[in-house]
DNA sequence: GCCGTTTTCGGCCCGACTGTTTTCAGTCG
């Protein structure tokens, strides 16, 4: 098995801790947790990005710890990195996993009572709790003995299955308690700031920044707190509070001044990279940011700004889509004016993987709702070409002649519905192992478009998959690469391939890769998004809906284009019918 | 150890909260 990137995460948080107990530059130990910090937060598997050699790509990771890391993949035994951690007995870096336990506090009460079986730390640490033992230590007292008590029962009980949320799942619970804090019209102004407001495919917890003026701060505080849906009142301020709601996912609040606001979108929006990055540059400047505004570091003069533009503009730096606030390249290009124009919403003209409930006898689950329905609901969503996308006939229910037969009705049945929607035959072919398309040869000539997907068979080599993928692209009916890496968030990991292979062979070909918009696939990644674009790849992003309602969910495929800087250009289902028949066409 | 729109050397984000202390250390986001 791989490391992943949780196992990424803890090596890296460990390094960091043992360098913090054996005194080392802080700032190398502050490298070590930005590093861990980048890769908890990126959107993809850190071992897929070194495998395909562009771990040069992340922010946060420099050429020290990248050739560690590059080690360390290759044979962690003996590794840099996990001699590093074994300087440190091995229960303190169990005992850190539990929140408010860090490594100084966690080695001292190791140390002092010479607790060395990480498998019963925890259990250790509880019966010295119960004897009192703890509160004797120096720097520790009551409070402390009892909070180590319930961090340890609170990791137990759901620590290591913490689990985080899909875009929509936390957008629909920001949008309730939203509406909830709107009852009250002393909140003029509420909105989902962090990963939320960055459109990432995961969420953790919920961040919510409302403008409220000061003498109406308790009040709203108390409403928040009075949430229904709360099962506990994790915090309580005067300016901020945060509940936990069922489900065990947290929502803060924090409550800002109108003429502050600007700069509290800034600092809630992150991502942290971003702001640290954003702060050192500043500090050049002779500024200091923080969540109420710019300071000038030799007259201490605050200025305060109501709009986020404005807070960005008073640095010279352009306004920067929250979306690619990822502490990269941006804030540099944001400075040479030289941001990319995102892909937007609207730009978006029609898609090319829908499946309806046509009785293909299709491999997989077939759609909900009639072609007609689909192409109203296209009609609807303003696009001007719409392909039908279901799976192709099950091999083993129809035989080929049959399977031809299906695919030449279906056509019959596209070509009748009356709609200003262009609509277009098309199926989504299963990549057999071996590289060969379930699809019998004739049946390609009733077929518009097509685009083929890895349904099975998703565990095999680099080389086998990469050699499976081209073989079948290779085939002149195929136009699209559907869901590339089969990855389905929390569930399925991504398949192994050479992605520069890939992604060249398909712009030889004018093969377009998909963005999958469904929330749990997200696939392309955007880190692959961004690597394809600057390959020079087309993308079109497709809802893979199986039914009418679902096709609204192209949104989530448009924010993952916008996380890997795509812009209208790069995406073919922004262009007009023309342009999009001429690539049909193979032009 | 990382990083760069006055630096490839010499700096390094910022504040809140908590607890155990009388001025700070540890942890977190």
């Amino acid at each position: 098995m791989h490391p992943t990137n949780k196992d990424i995460v803890i090596l890296l948080k460990s390094v960091a801790a043992a360098y913090t107990l054996t005194g080392v530059n802080q700032f190398r130990i502050i490298a070590y947790q930005k590093a861990a910090d980048a890769v908890e937060h990126l959107t993809q598997e850190i071992y897929d990005v070194w495998q395909n050699g562009h771990l040069d790509e992340i922010p946060g990771l420099g050429p020290i710890i990248r050739q560690h890391l590059d080690e360390y993949f290759t044979n962690p035994v003996g590794s840099y990195l996990e001699k590093q951690t074994q300087k440190i007995p091995a229960p303190v870096y169990k005992l850190m996993q539990s929140p408010g336990i860090g490594p100084k506090r966690a080695f001292r009460i190791v140390q002092e009572f010479k607790l060395d079986n990480p498998k019963t730390i925890f259990e250790d640490v509880k019966s010295l709790a119960a004897k009192n033992k703890i509160v004797e230590l120096e720097g520790f007292g009551e409070k402390s003995q009892k909070e180590i008590l319930k961090a340890i029962n609170l990791y137990e009980e759901r620590g290591q299955k913490e689990e985080r949320m899909v875009l929509p799942v936390a957008g629909q619970m920001a949008e309730d308690i939203i509406m909830y804090m709107k009852q009250l019209p002393e909140v003029s102004e509420i909105q989902p700031l962090g990963s939320l407001r960055r459109k990432a495919p995961t969420i953790g917890d919920i961040d919510l920044v409302a403008v409220v003026e000061q003498r109406n701060a308790e009040k709203v505080i108390n409403h928040f707190t009075a949430y229904s849906r709360a099962i506990s009142v994790q915090g309580k301020g005067d300016v901020k509070a945060s509940i936990m709601v069922t489900g065990g996912k947290r929502i803060d609040l924090d409550i800002i001044p109108r003429k502050r606001y600007g700069s509290m979108l800034q600092y809630f929006t992150g991502n942290k990279l971003h702001n640290i990055k954003l702060r050192e540059y500043a500090l050049r400047k002779g500024y200091s940011l923080n969540e109420f505004g710019i300071k000038e570091v030799k007259t201490g003069k605050m200025h305060t700004f109501e709009t986020e533009e404005a807070f960005y503009e008073f640095l010279h730096v352009d306004w920067i889509p929250p979306e690619i606030r990822e502490g990269g390249e941006e804030i540099k290009l944001a400075l040479q004016h030289a941001l990319p124009n995102l892909v937007e919403p609207k730009d978006m003209k029609g898609e090319f993987h829908v499946h309806s409930d046509f009785d293909i006898v299709p491999s997989h689950d077939i759609g909900m709702d009639s072609i007609e329905k689909m192409a109203k609901k296209a009609e609807e969503l303003g696009y001007i070409y719409l392909a039908l996308s279901e799976h192709n006939p099950a091999m083993s229910r129809v035989d080929e002649s049959q399977a031809v037969d299906l695919i030449r009705r279906k056509a019959e049945a596209v070509a009748k519905i009356k709609t200003p929607v262009k609509l277009l035959n098309s199926l989504e072919i299963d990549i057999q192992p071996n590289g060969d398309l379930a699809l019998a040869e004739d049946a390609f000539k009733y077929l518009d478009i097509a685009i083929v997907s890895i349904h099975s068979s998703f565990k095999m080599s680099r080389d086998d998959m990469t050699k499976r993928i081209l073989k079948a692209l290779a085939h002149p009916g195929v136009k699209i690469l559907g869901h590339p890496t089969g990855r389905q968030i929390g569930k399925r990991e991504e398949i192994e391939a050479d992605w520069q292979t890939v992604f060249d062979f398909a712009k030889k070909h004018h093969i377009a890769l998909e963005i999958n918009a469904w929330h749990e696939r997200l696939d392309l990644p955007e880190g692959l998004v961004r690597r394809a674009i600057q390959n020079g790849n087309k993308l079109v992003i497709n809802t893979d809906a199986h039914a009418a309602s679902q096709m609204d969910g192209l949104l989530y495929g448009v924010y993952v284009a916008r996380r890997g800087w795509a812009e209208k250009s790069d995406i073919i289902n922004t262009q007009p019918l023309d342009r999009v028949m001429s690539w049909i066409k193979g032009k």
